[in-house]
RNA sequence: GGGCGAUUAGCUCAGUUGGUUAGAGCGCUACCCUUACAAGGUAGAUGUCGCUGGUUCGAGUCCAGUUUCGCCCACCA
């Protein structure tokens, strides 16, 4: 038989175990099949990067589940793919295009930049596809996906028909971040702010037809004086009197809580808004009183009545307590006229320039028109005052100029009744997150019931598919659209023009003889094409036989930054298009930081390409490393350090070092790259691998199983399968097959509950200690003989079969090493019934053991076995016998006990060195020894000429104090009035038997130093 | 500002419905290349369970408040 390499390979098998699962289909899954099904659909990665570690986590929590579920007879999928997410690649890659050719989108134009953003697509997503392909992901890679294909195409143009026909989608406007310079809309996080110097000019409007008692004006403030030519009202807090209270008293609470260094500041404030109470307060009562009644105020210059409003928005601590509203040009004031169901004048161009609505400041720029309003409003004696001030001022990104709030004309998804179906979902049941506490994010946020603005300017993504015709009578459109059922449209009443959308293809511009037509320029939002991921992919609105079998899916394992972008949006469409969830259950996992608590990213140099690990540890590891890490928290730190390619040393990462584009190895003292490296010069050094050393754990435990494997597989001779009688069992098999039984339990309900930390410590803690460290030790004298040797080895290996399916979810690679040995060396295995095993692991049966093998009263007894054999070491240990001795020891213990201990003299000899020279009740001690006391039993061995005394004085006395006290403690407890009325008997009772085994104990440990002073 | 989570050994984390002496891996100490495995073995040291109260016979665990950290969402005329 040909021996084993010592320690596993996992680049080897890995190279190997990709080549036969794909050569052998193992990953299809086939909707012809009879079985059931169960299905996962990949969260897409974005195609804008390689994946990190996150990815890993993600993958490798689904893969277990897949690969589980195959095992246990179910028609499997795992659906791979990718999503095109449109902001962030079209961002990076112009980016580059910038950086390298120094060139912008328009100069490229939109099909020259798309078709550079499908040669970015194409390069990344094979990456992508080996990272995961290398971390063992058991895809069905023939399916693979991608959110931009025809497939997911057609799903998309199908849902924006049936909701556009529906009247679930609608055109709306909506107040966009915009760029004046690039003339184009951005998106939230490409806007950041900058704290510049401006100043709050104090302004008063007449009120029109002031009654007695009422004030002649409104004064309102403002830091954007020119955008009053589009007010539409002024507000005023609805209740003043009423958040001057509870301000009062909230910052009243505050003081009296707040550390003696901060009062003055909230005192000089509470002192501040008592003055303003004073001053103001009647003021604003009188103002609120007015809004109520519907007053209107007179817009300087405009020459405009607009009302005045009550709204919570207003501040009574601020400003003058009135806010001028603006909602074209101010997203606050714009939820205001939402609320108020006000007029929105837009005053602006694309172009940033004031447009008609501006009246005779019309063309200006912001900036001039900001000057000559304030000249006028000074000239005709409205304008108060003016404070220097500063203020927060939105910055595109991209430009690097100020960002414009613009109202513009979108598109949206309403919400209201797709939201409501989401939430009774999870609500009833129909989908559960896990854990649970996520669903309330959820729900929040559904519940708030915003409509979705779909619409995105940019050029990579899904072409909104409507075509607008100016100015065209319906006839014409009836004419030309006859007959034609993919083909509606909608009068837009506010522009004269025609939306029209179809089902598929393109309209051609002269589709409507003697008009054109245009195609709206925005693409449609990411998240509407990744929200029909799990029927798209399937093949809907066709009736695939994938759509039949595999859908609905079972299971989504996701990141919880996009549960409502993505989960929520996914169940809503699903149920608006299949009438039904898309998944069962949604798994939450932990977020990977490293040590300094920061999220893992390329732009903070903390990032891990998990192909680093796989080439440093293992894909195995690296799994095992994740699924140990996964428990029900929300962050999981996991610190990473440089390798240096030169020597290998560990070069410890810090903030300041992560984004140098080289680092200097302290051992060895060279210079290597890292992912910032530029210029040639750093270029030509090696590059560092970023990794962390927690997945050493990982790959000691597949090379601990390996060596498992190899003890086994040279143990095989003259194997025979064969039933096992229940008589020939040993303890220790009944104890090891307890356990097992035990564990197959534990494992498969973790990881069927997403328990996959404890999952995976169950599978680690009985693999190595029990199965490693006492049942191969304990089995290798049985393997001597020749009477024990059938069925020692058909125990052993029969464990190591299970044990090596539990954990194939987790590991597959080193497990299908393992199985092809197993398969080589005892092809058919089984203890109550006989199997030929499937011929990879990865197809194999999920063991499911008999419940009855599991034996508390057996499991006990081993445990005392255990033990007295760890008496026995810890005294060689303290005592210092060289290991290469034997000693002889006496075991004084219930005639029960000695039953049990007895035969298993041979283990005390072969796994402690220690011969066993009497037991049971009368055994006889040495006088010279080294004792160690038990409940029950007790050690003594015999240490003649050798011992120690010093150090067994000193230990035994630390064992006496140790005691004592806890004896002290329990005859508390047990003298407690309280506690003995109180406490349940059952408690009681194990309180009084624990007394008195300490008191015995004590009682051993006095007579051996009585005969050590001897 | 709203919501959520965390705070336990030097580090990263477990700790089920409250119940004997709070665990794991890494790291550390001592002794071992013992015939599956030094990526290993045996033994060992290390904790005021963030803080303050409360409930209870009994609190790492439950309740109230609080420190520090993190995440998500909203927002600053």
């Amino acid at each position: 038989m040909q021996e084993l390499p010592k320690q596993f390979e996992p680049q080897l098998a890995e190279e190997r175990w990709l080549k036969i699962w794909e050569e052998n289909g193992c990953f299809h899954a086939e909707p012809n099949s009879t079985k059931k099904p169960y299905t996962i659909v990949i969260p897409p990665p974005n195609v804008t990067g390689a994946l990190h570690l996150g990815h890993a986590l993600n993958n490798t929590l689904q893969d277990a589940q897949i690969r589980m579920h195959r095992m246990m007879g179910f028609e499997t999928l795992w659906m791979p793919g990718t999503d095109h997410a449109g902001i962030a690649t079209q961002a990076m890659v112009e980016k580059r295009l910038k950086e390298e050719e120094n060139l912008t989108r328009h100069e490229l134009g939109r099909e020259g930049l798309v078709s550079r953003i499908w040669a970015w697509k194409d390069s990344y997503e094979k990456r992508i596809t080996t990272q995961l392909k290398r971390m063992g992901a058991s895809c069905d890679w023939r399916r693979q996906r991608f959110t931009l294909d025809e497939r997911c195409a057609k799903a998309v143009r199908y849902t924006f028909f049936t909701f556009f026909q529906k009247d679930l989608i609608y055109r709306g406007k909506k107040l966009v971040n915009w760029d004046t310079n690039l003339q184009t809309a951005v998106s939230d996080d490409e806007v950041f702010s900058e704290t510049v110097q401006g100043h709050f000019w104090y302004m008063k409007y007449p009120v029109v037809n002031p009654k007695p008692g009422e004030p002649e004006y409104v004064t309102v403030a403002t830091t954007r004086p020119e955008t009053m030519l589009g007010d539409t009202a002024v507000a005023v807090h609805p209740n003043p009197a009423k958040i001057y209270d509870a301000l009062e008293a909230q910052w009243t609470k505050d003081l009296a809580e707040a550390p003696e260094k901060e009062k003055p500041e909230i005192e000089a404030k509470l002192a501040d808004l008592a003055k303003r109470r004073v001053e103001l307060l009647p003021l604003l009562t009188t103002l609120a009183e007015m809004a109520k009644d519907g007053r209107m105020v007179m817009l300087p210059i405009q020459n405009r009545e607009i009302p005045l409003v009550a709204d919570i928005w207003a501040k009574p601590e601020l400003g003058t307590g009135a806010v001028k509203i603006t909602p074209a040009h101010d997203p606050n004031d714009y939820e205001v006229g939402r609320r108020c169901k006000l007029p929105m004048i837009n005053i602006l161009n694309k172009d940033g320039s004031l447009n008609a609505n501006a009246g005779k400041y019309e063309g200006q720029t912001i900036y001039q028109a900001r000057e000559n309003v304030v000249a006028e409003l000074e000239q005709i004696g409205v304008l108060l005052k003016v404070e220097d001030r500063e203020i927060e001022l939105p910055m595109s990104d991209r430009s690097k100029t100020p960002i414009e709030p613009f109202l513009s004309d979108q598109w949206f998804v309403r919400m209201d009744q797709l939201s409501q179906s989401a939430m009774d979902a999870v609500i009833d049941g129909r989908v559960k997150i896990h854990p649970e506490r996520y669903a309330k994010g959820y729900l929040d946020w559904l519940s708030e019931k915003r409509d979705w603005p779909i619409g995105r300017q940019l050029w990579w993504g899904h072409q909104i598919p409507i075509w607008y015709c100016e100015d065209c009578p319906e006839e014409e459109l009836k004419a030309a659209f006859a007959g034609r059922t993919d083909v509606i449209w909608k009068h837009d009443d506010a522009n004269n023009q025609w939306w029209i959308c179809v089902q598929e293809g393109t309209l051609d511009a002269n589709a409507v003889p003697g008009h054109t037509l245009v195609q709206d320029q925005d693409v449609l939002d990411t998240w509407f094409s990744s929200a029909l991921w799990p029927h798209s992919t399937m093949g809907w609105p066709d009736a695939t036989p994938e759509l039949a079998k595999f859908y609905p899916t079972d299971l989504l394992i996701t990141s919880r930054d996009i549960i409502t972008l993505w989960v929520a949006r996914m169940v809503l469409t699903s149920l608006q298009n299949c009438n039904t969830v898309p998944f069962h259950d949604v798994f939450i996992h932990p977020k990977i930081l490293d040590k300094f608590g920061d999220t893992m990213s390329k732009s903070k140099g903390n990032g891990v390409d998990p192909l680093d690990v796989v080439d440093k540890f293992g894909a195995d590891a690296l799994r095992f490393g994740m699924a140990w890490l996964t428990t029900e928290n929300q962050d999981v730190r996991l610190p990473v350090d440089f390798e240096c390619p030169y020597c290998g040393a560990r070069v410890e990462q810090t903030r300041e070092n992560r984004v140098r584009p080289r680092v200097k190895c302290p051992k060895c003292k060279e210079y290597f790259r890292t992912q910032w490296a530029k210029s040639e010069e750093d270029l030509a050094l090696k590059r560092g691998a970023v990794i962390s050393e927690r997945f050493e754990m990982g790959r000691n435990f597949s090379n601990k199983l390996w060596n498992a494997c190899r003890f086994v597989q040279m143990n095989m001779e003259g194997y025979t399968p064969g039933l096992v009688e229940e008589s020939s069992l040993t303890l220790e098999d009944r104890w090891l097959l307890s356990r097992l039984s035990t564990v197959a339990q534990e494992f498969t309900q973790n990881l069927l509950t997403f328990k996959y930390s404890d999952a995976i410590r169950v599978l680690y803690g009985f693999a190595w200690d029990e199965y490693c460290s006492f049942y191969v030790e304990m089995v290798k004298a049985r393997l001597n003989n020749p009477d024990q040797r059938a069925t020692a080895q058909r125990v052993l290996v029969y464990a190591l079969d299970v044990i090596t399916r539990l954990l194939h979810p987790i590991m597959p690679y080193v497990t299908e090493e393992i199985w092809a040995v197993l398969n080589d060396c005892a092809p058919v295995r089984g203890i109550v019934d006989q199997q030929t095993p499937a011929q990879f692991a990865c197809v194999a049966q999920w063991p499911e053991l008999p419940k009855e093998w599991q034996n508390g009263e057996v499991e006990s007894q081993f445990a005392v076995f255990q033990d007295v054999l760890r008496g026995i070491r810890e005294i060689r240990s303290r005592q210092n016998v060289p290991p290469k001795n034997t000693v002889q020891f006496a075991l004084k213990c219930t005639a029960e006990l000695k039953g049990l201990l007895e035969p298993m003299s041979a283990y005390f000899a072969s796994m402690a060195g220690a011969e066993m020279t009497s037991c049971g009740p009368d055994a006889q001690f040495p006088d010279l020894a080294s004792n160690y006391a038990a409940a029950d039993w007790e050690v003594s061995m015999d240490l003649t000429g050798l011992i120690d005394i010093e150090a067994e004085l000193k230990k035994q006395e630390k064992e006496l104090a140790k005691l004592e006290g806890f004896i002290k403690g329990k005859q508390a407890k047990l003298s407690n009035e309280a506690f003995v009325s109180k406490a349940p008997a059952t408690v009681i009772e194990k309180e009084k038997q624990s007394l008195q085994d300490l008191i015995d104990q004590k009682t051993a440990v006095e007579q051996s130093i009585a005969k050590l002073k001897k």
